[in-house]
DNA sequence: TCATTATATGCACATATTATCATATAAGCA
DNA sequence: TGCTTATATGATAATATGTGCATATAATGA
């Protein structure tokens, strides 16, 4: 059975945990799902809120989709993205109340 | 008062989360963290218990060190490594819980 | 003091990451 | 269809990261 304090962690669980972790392991990414955790934001919107370009945010949201933390729906032209994993989600909370309390 | 959930995030607080998830974002890291889980390990033991030069997990013990996500006591010239942050811990342990039930 | 063992450090190199520009795609509407 | 708006993508350059070699440091014991 699965339990992290078991010998060894199979490769598959290190690749998915690392790349987790990586993902959010950088302030822009950090700042749009911080942002995310508030409301659902089209493209643009996150682009304007934390002031950086849109092609930036639009890769970065990429990466986030490619790891299923976040997910969208289209209204038009305009795709409201959101977040898709709450346990991250969750996780991200966490760190930052144990970051601002210290 | 610091709530996740608050309009913005401070420069510090996002540096502080940024830099600790990039601790976390490493295969080599999570490795040693996971190992040290279990018992506190000398470096050369952490070094043979996961086949990875001695530098290599001397220079990231630093980088963990710096961090302050893992401590070590002195015995002779052996240095024994250990957490030094539960609260991280625990959140490795539920990503790494996270990660083998999907 | 000298040799040995354990660990740390400086440097270099290969690779990964991030942001940006320019441009492409896609949907909606006149 | 052609125009506009919203978003995605490819290429590139600057920077960051991870590892290993060679060597330094530190503690111990003969």
């Amino acid at each position: 059975m699965e339990n992290s304090s078991s010998e060894d962690l199979d490769s598959e669980t290190l690749f998915i945990v690392s790349q987790t972790f990586k993902a959010l392991g950088d302030p822009t990414r950090i700042r749009i799902l911080h942002l995310l955790f508030k409301k659902e934001c089209s493209v643009n919107a996150i682009a304007e809120a934390l002031d950086i370009r849109q092609s930036t945010v639009s890769h970065q949201l990429r990466f986030l989709k490619n790891l299923r933390l976040v997910k969208y729906r289209r209204e038009g032209t305009t795709l409201y993205y959101s977040p898709d994993d709450e346990h991250v989600m969750l996780i991200l909370k966490q760190m930052i109340d144990h970051a601002s309390h210290s």
